[in-house]
DNA sequence: TGCGATTTAATCGTGCACGATATATATGAT
DNA sequence: ATCATATATATCGTGCACGATTAAATCGCA
């Protein structure tokens, strides 16, 4: 009865685990996120629905959180919290009273500038080739597909 | 004036962002484990505390903190519900007052057998093979040591 | 046309996660 | 022995993130 998902001599501890390096490379992630977007008044959600934004903007709370992998519960605080410092509007959609509207303000089009060097810094903190960079987004591109099919599965 | 960090024709959306595969993985992560986590009736940063005790009972908080690499702020409040549980005791050790060790209770050390499918439940919903398995854990573990270095280094 | 089902956001409660700070204990240099 | 320093844990405030629920608008179809 052998188990081919699982090396045999697994030891279950978080040093062995896949689960614990994507939770510890995402702590790792905020580490090196946080004092670049905190000059800029971001938090790292905030800063991807700002990219979204930024490459296409007046999109609704749920095509956001589509795109994001977010639910309303997360997204409306959010939004609202960078609603308050002006960076975006929201408004219902005359066309369908449901929706809620995210527009930036022209406050929020302007940080697009001051945060181009976000990305920058970013990649260069991985220190991976561009190589191992496209491998592992291919790997955890995959992962992120055969969870979600598992998580659909798993509710049937 | 290349830039060898990031794809020449990089765009800057989630769906290029490697930082976004960590984060959107960890999220669909959280969604394979919930289901079986909550009938033990354990979140998944407590099920990590439950491995780390079962392994070696009887650590302090900062050693738990340097596994798994959280702060008290954190971690604290997150025993105490442990600890509310029944699964787990807090004492100070009496060689330095300093310390609170962790123990578990005879209920926590048998949580570990009504747990013992967890880790097969999610290895398979990984789809990886062996060999990717190995390869992810090894660009994940290179490239948080990346993180860790940048971040001391911004620090200074 | 009218009414049940679906879609879209928002709200609420719980639990991480972090930075900043506080407090108590221990250590070390003089 | 004393006092500055370092260490270990706890506390507080803010902001995610999720599940469950609610409420309003829209859609579909009998």
């Amino acid at each position: 009865m052998t188990d081919d998902h699982l090396p045999g001599d697994f030891k279950l501890q978080p040093e062995t685990m896949l689960c614990f390096d994507i939770y510890a490379t995402h702590h790792a992630m905020g580490q090196i996120y946080q004092p670049l977007l905190s000059e800029l008044g971001l938090t790292y959600p905030q800063y991807l629905v700002m990219i979204v934004l930024w490459e296409r903007d007046g999109v609704t709370v749920s095509e956001l959180g589509n795109r994001l992998e977010l639910a309303s519960s997360t997204l409306t605080p959010l939004i609202k919290r960078l609603e308050s410092q002006g960076l975006l509007a929201r408004k219902r959609d005359p066309k369908d009273e449901r929706k809620v509207r995210v527009t930036l303000t022209r406050e929020g089009r302007e940080l697009k500038k001051r945060a181009s060097h976000v990305p920058v810094c970013v990649a260069k903190s991985f220190g991976l080739t561009l190589d191992e960079f496209k491998k592992l987004h291919d790997m955890l591109g995959k992962l992120r597909t055969s969870l979600k099919v598992a998580a659909e599965e798993q509710a049937a």
